[in-house]
RNA sequence: GCCGAGUUAGCUCAGUUGGUAGAGCAUUCGACUGAAAAUUGAAGGGUCCACAGUUCGAGUCUGUGACUCGGCA
């Protein structure tokens, strides 16, 4: 590694793994600062129902990338992914590295392999055009253009899965270039330890279970209940957020409040089972811990002060 | 005690006129380049309550037993 590589540390795991908790304690004995790898905490609007770090919590240590947007003009990978890697540059500049924490692990794949993602907005309208289209002629039809355009994009995406056959579309409509052609990786401009904290499935699952119900009797239905009057249901939905999707369909009486708990704990479960992809028990890079160890803490700090000790 | 209904995957249940079994949910694994807490693919898992009988062949028909749930006494 080159000296004047810049340094991050990425504090990776699953949702409920005491990620938030471990990152304030890991920045303040490092006197340094959190980036959040996080894609619910950007908004303002989202707090209750994401598990977002209290008032109390962002106080005690410097935050960056939480409650940065508003639902109404979501962040994209894109835009994520230039701020993240502008704020580790200038931490560093400071003399600071950063700890970089969150379970959205696209994101944090993106930094760590430097992905050249396509500039290029998400276009709403011509997406919306497209699914149309789709709906009449078929998926499998629209598919098979994908595949006459970019028979690579075609060989990496499945025919089933609309969303991203339509991106790659937009894609290519837009710039008139292949969708497979502008995506590419790179390696990594970063110096990055990454500690993973390892939990075994059944007692993940448990603290979930408690975490929504101390939600749900926290004040989480009515923060639902105040973002639908302030007309926020609409990005809401379309953006998918777990809880908030099914407290709605509670608030709308489709179903009740003990249907409305099993249906958020069994799409957590389901949250948590998709984020195991992203950081994975067999990669090489990830540094796994028992994030019930108590001596986790100076157990994090070793790793740091081995990591980072040869530059 | 009598009458009725039932017993099939971890759970809830399908299973057509007999040809050794399916779905949803759950569980596990995978994909992912400007919506990613999104979107999406795949897999594992059943001595079909037990025993006997009819039949070339029984989850399916017959008998007996066990258990469950209703109703009546």
């Amino acid at each position: 590694m080159s000296e004047n590589q810049p340094k991050v540390i990425m504090l990776v795991g699953p949702t409920a793994s005491g990620k938030t908790g471990l990152a304030i304690q890991l920045a303040q004995a490092l006197k340094t600062e959190i980036i959040s790898a996080d894609s619910r905490y950007l908004y303002r609007q989202l707090n209750i129902g994401t598990a977002k770090p209290t008032e109390q919590e962002l106080s005690q240590v410097r935050h960056h990338l939480v409650d940065c947007a508003d639902l109404d003009q979501p962040w994209s990978i894109g835009q994520y992914k230039e701020e993240a890697e502008r704020l580790i540059q200038r931490l560093n500049k400071d003399g600071k590295i950063p700890v970089l924490t969150g379970g959205t692990g696209q994101y944090i794949r993106a930094i760590r392999q430097n992905w050249q993602i396509p500039e290029l907005e998400a276009d709403t309208r011509l997406r919306h055009t497209l699914e149309i289209i789709g709906e009449k002629i078929g998926f499998e039809t629209l598919y098979e253009n994908l595949r006459v355009m970019d028979p690579t994009a075609a060989d990496f995406i499945d025919y089933r899965n609309h969303r991203r056959t339509v991106r790659a579309l937009e894609v290519i409509f837009k710039t008139g270039i292949r969708f497979s052609q502008i995506r590419s990786k790179d390696e990594s401009p970063f110096d990055s330890l990454i500690i993973g904290l390892h939990w075994q499935r059944e007692e993940l699952y448990q603290r979930i279970d408690n975490r929504i119900d101390r939600m749900l009797d926290g004040g989480f239905i009515e923060e639902v209940r105040d973002l639908v009057s302030n007309g926020y249901k609409e990005p809401l939905l379309r953006m998918g957020v777990i809880g908030y999707t099914e407290v709605i369909a509670f608030l709308d009486n489709q179903i009740d409040l003990e249907e409305t708990k099993t249906l958020i704990k069994r799409n957590t479960r389901k949250y948590v089972r998709r984020q195991a992809n992203w950081f994975k028990p067999t990669d090489p890079e990830i540094h796994w811990l028992n994030a019930q160890d108590p001596a986790i803490l100076e157990k994090m700090l070793d790793l740091v002060r081995d990591h980072f000790k040869a530059n």
